[in-house]
DNA sequence: CGAAATTTTGATCACGTTCAACTTCAGTGG
DNA sequence: CCACTGAAGTTGAACGTGATCAAAATTTCG
C-alpha cells in the first residue's frame, strides 16, 4: 500500500463516486470540494488484500476509484455468502462504519485504488452541510434496495434467472460509472465468487452459465462478458434497473413558514 | 381508515419509533417536537389492507405505533419473497419513498395504527436539522444490515438455523420497543409468511418448526412463541443482535477549525 | 516452465419441493 | 349453541433440483 495525501481537484471531479452522486443530487463545486477536503489518503491496494475484517472496528469511508472488491460473510460451517460486489464508485465501510464491529469482511479481488476519509469527519461534514447527510441516506437506501433484490433472487428465483439478473445488474452499475460499453464489460470475479454471491455451488454455477451460453444469450471468456441477446436476457430475467429518485433541494420558502 | 390530525406530546415520547431512535441518537425535547410537528395524520389500518403497492409512487414515511405488516415482492411465476416484517417502531416507506416507483409491496397482517408524514417534509427537516439526516442514514443502514443477514440466511444457512435466527431476531426487535418479555412474544405471522420470508415451502417450514419443537428449543401455539432453551437456540443459530453504533454529536470545536 | 488456481465434466445422493389429503382452528350465521 | 365455512396447520409419498465428491482440462501466475 502506498499513501499519498489527498486528491487533485481535476481528478476528483471525474471520480466514479462523484459520478454516482451526480446521478441523484446536485452538488456545487464548493460542496464537492468540501468533501474532497476530507480525503486523507489515496491508497493503492493489492489483489487479495483484506480491506475490512469481520468482528473488528472500522471507522472509515473509502471511495473506490478503480478496481473491484467483494463483501462477504464467512460462516462457522465453512460456507461463504458474498453479500455484494464493490465496483468503482462504491463505498467501502458501509455499513461497517455504523456498527460497533463490522459484521462482514471485504477483500480486494483486483488491484485497487481508493480514497479514504475518516468516518467521523464525514459525519461532522453532515452537520455543516446537511446535503451530505441526505446523500449518505440515499447511498444506504440504494444498498438496502440491492440487498432486497438479491434476497429475492436467493429465496425465490431459479438459478438461470439469478445469474442473468446478476450480470445485468453489474453491467448497469458499471455503465453508470462509464466502465462498460453497450453490451460488453469486464467481470473480474471467479466462478467461486459468483457461486457464493448467488448461493450456488461452483459446479452448478458453471452448468447454469453453460446453459445461458448454449441459449446464445451471452459469451464469457477471459473475464469478459458480452451480451449477445440483450432482449432475451431481459425477458428471461425480468430485470429492470431500480430508479432512485433525486434528492429534493432545500426549499427556502417553506423554511420561513416554520420556526423549528 | 380514520384520520385524526397529529399526535399528542405525551403519546409521542413513548412512541416505539422514538424509543428506537433513542437507542442510537440523543434527541432533545425540541428536536423530538420538530419531528412530531411533521405528523399529518394518525391512521388506523385494518388487517389485510395494502399500505404500499409495487410499481406505484409512494412519498410518505409512516411510523408504526402498533400492529404488524409485511414487505414482500411478488414474482411473475407466482412465488413471493417476504423481504422483511414490519414491527412497531419500524418505518413504512423506506426504501419506497426514495425510488421513482416502489419496488415492493407492504400489507398489514394485523390491525395497525401508524403516524404518517410527507416524505418531502422530512427531507426539508433534514436541511434545517442535520441530525435527522443522520438518523435517516442510520435507519437505512440498519435496514441494509438486516437484509444482509437475511441474504446470508437464504443463501447459505440450513433451514433450522434460518428459522431459529429469524425468531431470535424478531424477539430482539420486539424487546427493543418493549413488546416482548425475556423469553416470550407474540408472533402474528402465518406459516405461509414465515415460509416466504425464509425461502421455504409451507410443508417444509412446518417440519422445520416441528424439529425445533421436538428438540425442546421452543413452543409455539396460538401465535405465541416461548423460548424454552435460549442457550440451545443461540448455539444452534449463531445469532447475535447487531450492535449499531451511536450517532456522533456535533463537534463545535472542529467546526471552528474549518471554513467550509 | 512449473505450480497453483480456476473451469469444466461426470456420477451419486440428499434435501426440500410439489401435490394431495386430512386435521385443527377461528369466525359467522342459523 | 352448534353447524357450517374457509383459513391455517400438519402429515405423507414421490419427484427433481442442486449439492457433493472426484477427477480432468485449462488458464493464470510466480
Amino acid at each position: 500500500m502506498t499513501n499519498l495525501p489527498g486528491v487533485a481537484a481535476h481528478e476528483w471531479s471525474k471520480h466514479p463516486f462523484i459520478l454516482r452522486l451526480d446521478g441523484y443530487i446536485d452538488l456545487s463545486a464548493a460542496e464537492k470540494d468540501s468533501l474532497r477536503a476530507l480525503i486523507e489518503a489515496k491508497i493503492v491496494v493489492k489483489r487479495r488484500r483484506d480491506l475490512v475484517v469481520d468482528g473488528l472496528e472500522y471507522r472509515k469511508l473509502c471511495f473506490i476509484a478503480e478496481g473491484f472488491a467483494v463483501r462477504y460473510k464467512l460462516l462457522r460451517n465453512g460456507k461463504r455468502q458474498v453479500l455484494n460486489v464493490l465496483l468503482p464508485g462504491d463505498v467501502v465501510g458501509l455499513p461497517g462504519s455504523f456498527l460497533e464491529r463490522a459484521a462482514s469482511s471485504v477483500i480486494a479481488v483486483s488491484d485497487m485504488t481508493i480514497h479514504a476519509c475518516a468516518f467521523d469527519a464525514y459525519v461532522q461534514l453532515c452537520y455543516r452541510r446537511p446535503k451530505f447527510g441526505l446523500a449518505l441516506s440515499w447511498l444506504a437506501v440504494h444498498e438496502a434496495a440491492f440487498y432486497a433484490e438479491h434476497l429475492t433472487d436467493a429465496g425465490r428465483r431459479a438459478p438461470t434467472e439469478r445469474l442473468a439478473r446478476f450480470l445485468l445488474e453489474i453491467h448497469a452499475r458499471l455503465a453508470m460509472v462509464a466502465r462498460a460499453s453497450e453490451v460488453e464489460f469486464e467481470l473480474p470475479f471467479s466462478q467461486e465468487v459468483l457461486g457464493d454471491a448467488l448461493g450456488l455451488s461452483v459446479p452448478h454455477l458453471n452448468r447454469t452459465l453453460a446453459q445461458l451460453r448454449s441459449e446464445g444469450l451471452l459469451t464469457l471468456n477471459k473475464r469478459r462478458v458480452q451480451f449477445t441477446d440483450m432482449k432475451g436476457l431481459q425477458l428471461l430475467s425480468q430485470f429492470q434497473p431500480l430508479a432512485l429518485a433525486r434528492i429534493p433541494e432545500r426549499d427556502q420558502s417553506a423554511e420561513a413558514a416554520l420556526s423549528s
